[in-house]
RNA sequence: GGGCGGCUAGCUCAGCUGGUCAGAGCGCCUGGUUUACACCCAGGAGGUCGGGGGUUCGAGCCCCUCGCCGCCCACCA
């Protein structure tokens, strides 16, 4: 016997280790089977599982373990990201707070050697946090982006689209993060709304002394590295100036006045200070005039020796201070306002501000790349879902900028260029091969040392969907599994990854990396507010696992991974969703009290019972809405259509139901227990993507009775019900049984009750209600109430119709009238919705445009509910002078 | 500055191509525990679908406009 409850703390993981066991999580190797591949948005190596990850994660579970059931040779590949600049920060960081010496003193292979110790340790973590969500992924792939495999793929990808003349080395202004001495791409620099001042500089115009041209700035420290003064050509106010030049403060240098469409008259002063190496406007209006660049600046952002001797040194917002105070003291200073600007900060610590800084570095040509990414979903051939994330896709994709991939740090995949002394880089897969084609070039030996960046880490995860298939040493798998089936990610990575995957897969591959790209929202906590650390709302997932069970987290997250943009998660929501898997607990449990076993061979077609006939049907139409919902990948509509079936159809109408067909010596109690033990299984089925461990533990349970289970529920196969199924004359006699019963109050708690102990009757006279009920209904439930009155007529087919005599004595359950002023209040105001409805109706029927211009079937519509409406006025008017009567 | 999304019961949200569309879950109120389930059952209250205009025989659903809220992008001195 089943317990009253499930424990998901025992099953979990004894039935986790036994589906890993059985190998049930690699792709079949059937060549019949169809391939479908996912492949994992690979998390951090450093990370933990946070509730995004429960979602996305349990999606693409849910995917995969439904067309694994379905046949296919389903793949779910696993991995991690080596996450460059995350894992050094945090590496780093332990390092310091150890008290050990830092990166720098330890040297670079001391300190990749320290990471890939950390990895070692640590890094597993998160995916056996995914193995407590339940994720089937086949985890004898799992890959890692710094593996060999994945190196040499890079290394490949690399090589190959700088001999296309799509990677190329250029000096330009980047975004550098000053802390860390590394370049990031624009993707990696947050832009955040601050107060900040905008200081009005006097700049002496030479040669006409006591003028001067002021200039507005937000920040006065880079005017050291000023090499112009730009005004727009139109602008009266400057017009003459233009050409002269001023004596740049505290410089002492000369620079020219220029014309340029850059500088806005409305903004400051309309003049405005030129800084080319440290503003990337500026190093347009720059290139324009051709104006010297001057970096100030040292790696670290402190003054460097191009600045005047007394700043040398200074960090960069010290520098700022002395240099208003200075120009103050010099009187150069006209004002200064309070100003809300945005100041670009590094996106992960979100505190350290990002500096325009002169550098070389390699660049992907995107824009070339992006070409065909745009056409592919352009054309559909890959399509997001929900279908608005195109539009973002598309923005983006067609205002693409250069991508800087070179990164100044140590835990990457080192670029694969060696330079020779003269500064000429040979791009090569090895360093072999570098020193041949140097050879070549220099027709001798020269001395090479190899490029110190690595590469930006998006740029080995934009080729995660081919390379952890093996490409491009093993082509089997790749052959097999790509394009893959879909793609279940976050909104947040659309740019770092997706579309990079997009643009490289569709460049080597020749296709698109994946058909779909399902898209999901932001979790949010119970009231939309963003989770976060400071807030203190987060909720961790694993928690919730712990205390819910990892079936009611699953299935909370794909019941509400139908909201768009944002996910309201509440911990009531959850409990529901628990709730819901205890229901279906119960249900099983209630079946196996009842004896309602399997059949060996029992076909559903062949049953006669109403009952049994409708909730085939049922069944049907359940298993076409959740089978076509999971192809569309719509999680919440197969969840919702799931939670409805078993609980508001299944247990609520069907078990209740068949309680007195079921009860001792019932005809029709054989196929009602082989059909009901049938829909349990369909259910078992139907809903073990979404929540494994307590369908496969059922599974496990009903397997002692009935004949032997061949396979464990993971491998089951997915139904096939026929549309022979669908019965419309018991679809259509129980619905009139339902709307019956719910008329009557009380009625289903009667049905719990054996006749024999069923509480005290009261004796009244049929009226039509009764009778209606009755009538409809006698089959079903004609045991659960005593009738006198109740006649049997011959009926056509040779069964026997019942019927209530009119005025015959009847009993009903005592609740049904136990309030009689409730019930003819209820009467009551039934009858007045009845009168809304028929006027309405009526006038709306009285139209002469409704009647010529809506639809036939409209029209029809209309008339048929006032018939109804009026009948039902008639009846339930009877009814309530019945019970004024009786009260 | 540009773009996108939202504003429907106390809360969180469904409502697809305009014609039972005024819904669900939770919360709240009332009543109910002898053997599937109190993680339950039966019932109830509660919304002029952000405001205003328009199109239509008919509009949460289409158009215009206003108002909030949120997100993304952008080089604004």
């Amino acid at each position: 016997m089943l317990d009253k409850t499930f424990d998901p703390a025992a099953v979990e993981p004894r039935l986790y280790a036994a589906w890993e066991a059985s190998g049930a999580f690699a792709p079949t190797d059937d060549p019949g089977a169809a391939p479908f591949a996912i492949v994992i948005p690979p998390p951090n190596v450093t990370g933990q599982l946070h509730i995004g990850h429960a979602l996305n994660n349990t999606l693409q579970d849910v995917l995969i373990r439904f067309e694994r059931m379905r046949g296919k040779a389903a793949l779910w590949l696993p991995g991690t990201d080596h996450a460059g600049i995350a894992t050094q920060m945090m590496v780093e960081r332990q390092l310091a707070e150890s008290g050990n010496i830092g990166r720098r003193e330890l040297g670079r292979e001391a300190f990749i050697e320290k990471v890939w110790e950390w990895k070692s340790r640590y890094g597993g973590a998160i995916v056996q946090q995914l193995r407590r969500l339940g994720a089937s992924c086949d985890w004898s792939r799992e890959r890692f982006t710094l593996d060999e495999g994945l190196s040499a793929a890079v290394r490949k990808v690399f090589v190959t689209l700088h001999k296309q003349g799509l990677i190329y080395r250029a000096k330009r202004l980047v975004n550098w993060q000053p802390q860390l001495q590394t370049a990031v791409s624009d993707l990696e620099v947050v832009n955040v709304e601050v107060n900040g001042s905008m200081w009005r500089i006097r700049y002496p115009i030479e040669g006409e002394a006591g003028r001067h041209i002021v200039v507005a700035t937000t920040r006065p420290e880079t005017m050291l590295g000023d090499t112009a003064v730009a005004v727009h050509p139109d602008d009266e106010r400057y017009k003459d100036l233009v050409g002269k030049q001023v004596r740049l403060p505290l410089s002492d240098r000369l620079i020219p006045i220029v014309a340029d469409e850059h500088a806005d008259p409305e903004k400051g002063t309309g003049a405005v200070k030129i800084t080319p190496a440290h503003d990337f406007n500026d190093f347009r209006v720059g290139q324009r005039h051709d104006l010297p660049l001057i970096n100030i600046f040292t790696p670290d952002a402190k003054l460097n020796d191009a600045a005047p001797e007394k700043y040398r040194g200074l960090d960069r917002f010290a520098a700022r201070k002395a240099i208003v105070a200075d120009l103050e003291d010099l009187g150069l200073l006209e004002g200064v306002d309070a100003n809300r600007m945005m100041v670009p900060y590094d996106e992960k610590s979100k505190l350290v501000v990002i500096e325009p800084y002169l550098t070389d570095q390699w660049w992907v040509d995107a824009a070339t790349l992006a070409g065909p990414a745009i056409a592919a979903v352009e054309q559909g051939r890959t399509v997001f879902q929900p279908k608005v994330w195109e539009k973002t896709y598309f923005d983006w994709m067609r205002n693409i900028e250069p991508w800087c991939v070179s990164r100044q740090l140590w835990w990457g995949h080192r670029i694969p260029a060696w330079f020779a002394p003269d500064g000429t880089a040979f791009v090569e897969e090895t360093e072999d091969e570098a020193r041949a084609a140097a050879r070549a070039h220099y027709g001798r030996d020269e001395p090479l040392t190899q490029d110190e960046d690595v590469l930006d880490t998006w740029f080995s995860s934009g080729l995660w969907a081919f390379s952890t298939l093996g490409w491009p040493n093993e082509l089997k798998d790749v052959e097999r599994f790509y394009p893959t089936g879909a793609l279940i990610t976050g909104f947040d990575i659309i740019f770092f990854w997706v579309a990079r995957m997009m643009m490289l897969g569709l460049h080597f591959m020749g296709d698109a990396p994946f058909a779909k790209v399902v898209v999901n929202a932001l979790i949010r906590d119970e009231h939309g507010q963003k989770m976060s650390k400071t807030k203190g709302n987060v909720v961790d997932p694993l928690e919730l696992v712990d205390e819910y069970g990892a079936d009611a987290l699953r299935f909370t997250m794909a019941a509400l991974s139908g909201q768009v943009r944002n996910i309201s998660l509440s911990r009531q929501r959850i409990e529901g969703y628990r709730n819901f898997g205890t229901k279906l607990w119960n249900a099983a449990r209630f079946c196996q009290m009842n004896g309602c076993e399997r059949v060996d061979g029992f076909d559903p077609a062949t049953v006669k019972h109403v009952q049994n006939r409708w909730i085939r049907g049922e069944a049907l139409k359940t298993w076409r809405a959740v089978t076509d919902a999971l192809e569309a990948s719509e999680f919440a509509a197969a969840a919702d259509e799931l939670y409805r079936f078993v609980w508001n159809v299944f247990c609520d109408w069907r078990l209740e139901l068949a309680k007195p067909v079921l009860a001792p010596g019932g005809e029709a109690a054989a196929e009602t227990r082989a059909m009901t033990a049938w829909t349990l299984d369909l259910v078992l089925k139907l809903l073990h993507p979404m929540m494994p461990f307590m369908t496969e533990e059922l599974w496990e349970k009903t397997a002692s009775a009935g004949p032997p289970r061949d396979s464990m529920l993971i491998v089951a196969p997915w139904p096939q019900l026929p549309a022979s199924y669908a019965d419309p004359e018991a679809a259509a006699e129980m619905a009139l049984v339902i709307a019956a019963i719910s008329e009557g109050r009380s009625v289903r708690s009667e049905l719990n009750v054996p006749p024999s102990a069923r509480p005290p009757l009261l004796v009244t006279e049929a009226g039509p209600r009764e009778r209606r009920i009755l009538e409809a209904n006698t089959a079903a439930i004609g045991q659960l109430l005593r009738v006198d009155g109740l006649r049997f007529d011959a009926a056509a087919d040779g069964g026997a119709v019942p019927y209530l005599a009119e005025g015959a004595a009847f009993a009903l359950p005592v609740a049904e009238f136990i309030d009689l002023a409730a019930e003819r209040a209820r009467l009551a105001k039934e009858l007045a919705a009845l009168a809304g409805d028929i006027d309405r109706t009526t006038k709306k029927l009285a139209n002469p445009d409704f009647v010529a211009r809506a639809p036939e079937e409209v029209v029809d519509e209309n008339r048929e509910r006032l018939a109804d409406a009026q009948a039902a006025r008639e009846r339930l008017g009877a009814a309530l002078k019945r019970l004024e009567g009786v009260g």
